[in-house]
DNA sequence: CCACTCTTCTACGACGCGTAGAAAAATGCT
DNA sequence: AGCATTTTTCTACGCGTCGTAGAAGAGTGG
């Protein structure tokens, strides 16, 4: 997956806060602390929407929305990085072990929500 | 944290592979079907050092390793992926139900390990 | 048709990365 | 010690990406 510059983060976290399409001016507007040109953001959420990370409405077609949630969008790159280690469960281990107490009992309670398949079978080989 | 570049990659994953030091000269060759020239990998291993994936060994000081494992290096990061997340729940929850039933099982069966153990982490290797 | 807005095209400077030559420093052989 | 070979450092170039934006084309309201 394609990563994000400066810009492209603070323009993606924009559209991830509204939790709605944005126009480039609106963009403009919320980033004004810039000073950016409307031509700048226009660039970026071009650039941002040839890397997959935004689409363009096609009803109004001058609102961009964020393909995905902030949180699908940590989510896509964890599984990335999680693909990319060569013992997923070595990996796992180091991850759960080093992560917060809170973030290990949202993770219990997350896989408890989440019986379905296999519950309570150990890996598989 | 940074991110790697496709070479940079490359050399980082025979440095994991190696499980041990490795000299330019050793990764030169094992990297032969690049056809690079020494100098190509010490300007490598030198960035690579300096963004903190690589030490070089004190006592022979042509001889580097992987800072971390591949598994800690991934942990790592999917620890900062998670960091950024706005809601780290809605986060955790999107990564459990997308990751495949094998690792749903690892999971588990790391939390259950886990349970005793208090924010230790496990020494590294 | 005009003024204004939105979109597309093009570009430039900075920086990262792949790449490596030149030179300096260390090591080793005789 | 002196010379050859290896290792390390310094410097640099070309290309792609990113922040940045002007110019111009296209659409819209009056």
């Amino acid at each position: 997956m394609a990563s994000l510059g400066e810009l492209e983060r603070a323009v993606m976290d924009r559209l991830w806060s509204a939790g709605g399409a944005l126009s480039a001016a609106d963009l403009r507007d919320g980033l004004a602390d810039r000073g950016l040109a409307l031509t700048t953001v226009h660039t970026v959420l071009t650039r941002l929407e040839q890397k997959g990370f935004v689409v363009h409405d096609e009803e109004r077609p001058r609102r961009f929305t964020a393909r995905a949630s902030r949180e699908e969008h940590a989510a896509e790159l964890m599984r990335e990085v999680l693909g990319q280690a060569g013992n997923r469960q070595a990996a796992l281990a180091r991850f759960v072990g080093s992560v917060s107490a809170d973030e290990v009992g949202m993770l219990r309670q997350l896989l408890a929500e989440h019986a379905g398949a296999g519950v309570d079978e150990p890996p598989a080989g």
